[in-house]
DNA sequence: ACATTATTGGCACTCGTTGCACAAATGCAA
DNA sequence: TTGCATTTGTGCAACGAGTGCCAATAATGT
């Protein structure tokens, strides 16, 4: 969870490579992209706003937006992979006498904690991915992409295969927990991400001990 | 979780319709166009199958495949959605003082029970769905049916809102195990599914305790 | 036969996506 | 300057999914 455009992001991620020395200066970036496809968005809608429309408001070709992006869905998540990075750091970076699951929990809440001033846009990514239902299929592919980082870090840690079934499943209820405390932010204008997460956790302990 | 053809089933569901009276026959059946393309999506794989051949498999015009399915990803889930009344059957009949969590685990068990002849056909079924892209994403969908149906089973009996963070919860972290459970399943060949369920639900009290 | 009714299925069209070939723009070296 | 390697942009053609429209089809009932 916690998609975003690098630049939303307290600590930049990776530098992404001190722009080429050569060749033909590259006409658009993945900031002017999004920042032109969320304006269309709000107005037309997700699914009304063609890629012909995106790329003519970005002043490229239709053809040069699949270089930035691999698909229209794409586009909404930004540099989202790349921040999966992050996470793996956060996450090695937490102390070994912590438990596992509160380990996680730690590192969620990091993931997912933004400044202030850069909230009420994710608000609104946020919002337009989880209500848009080709986003809401297509984001199949990041929570996986960010699940595989959290059964990597319970394997290590139980020493066990990222398949293995206490793996997986610790990646499948942290998005779980992840994507029902976005929901309910989402919900609430003046609700804390940070403490719908928390309150999240504490009612999955409350689920089953019933 | 738990797609398939009506006729996989145990118990029927509701009856549908007993075929129309009037007007000019049905081509086909969900049943047919279900097999013709479980045959072509084995040999040629999922997303190289188009419409038009599946059409030709069955014998009816592209346009026809419309009116059985409402998209081709919809084909391998067959008719999921109408099972999920027996899923909201299965937890309306849990004794009322049996603990919320565990009243969903049977029904989910239940849910997930076939008849051992219908199994191989299943496993194939579930590994397409769990392994293609394409179905993986557009599966959010059933999903969010079937997690529907549980998140309104939990608020009657919190009685709170199907929104509230406990419903939620619960229909996430349902499907959590479910989809856990069901990737061990597949990985193993020999593997019992209610068994494999089971085990599941025990590794997450065991996170959660450390 | 004829009206009624429900389903079929062809046709045209939109849109996302991809492969391909080539143009454009830049740095570098001769 | 000129030429070349390099990198990115972009038009074109084509494919496949999905949709609206509407005429054709095939059954029932009168």
């Amino acid at each position: 969870m916690s998609p975003f455009s690098v630049s939303d992001r307290l600590r930049p991620v990776s530098s992404p490579a001190p722009a080429s020395p050569r060749g033909r200066p590259e006409a658009t970036s993945h900031t002017a992209i999004e920042q032109a496809a969320f304006r269309l968005f709000a107005r037309r809608g997700f699914s009304a706003t063609t890629l012909e429309e995106i790329a003519a408001e970005v002043g490229v070709g239709k053809r040069t937006l699949f270089r930035y992006y691999p698909s229209k869905n794409d586009i909404p998540w930004g540099q989202f992979q790349r921040t999966l990075d992050d996470l793996r750091a956060t996450l090695a970076a937490m102390p070994a006498d912590l438990p596992v699951h509160e380990a996680v929990h730690r590192a969620v809440l990091e993931f997912n904690r933004f400044p202030p001033d850069a909230e009420p846009g994710h608000r609104d990514r946020m919002r337009l991915i989880l209500t848009t239902p080709e986003l809401q299929a297509h984001s199949v592919h990041q929570y996986a992409a960010w699940r595989g980082v959290i059964a990597e870090f319970v394997a290590r840690r139980r020493g066990c295969a990222p398949t293995d079934v206490a793996a997986r499943l610790a990646g499948h209820v942290s998005l779980a927990l992840a994507i029902t405390a976005y929901e309910v932010w989402l919900d609430d204008e003046a609700a804390d991400l940070a403490e719908v997460l928390g309150r999240t956790l504490g009612e999955l302990e409350r689920y089953l001990a019933e």
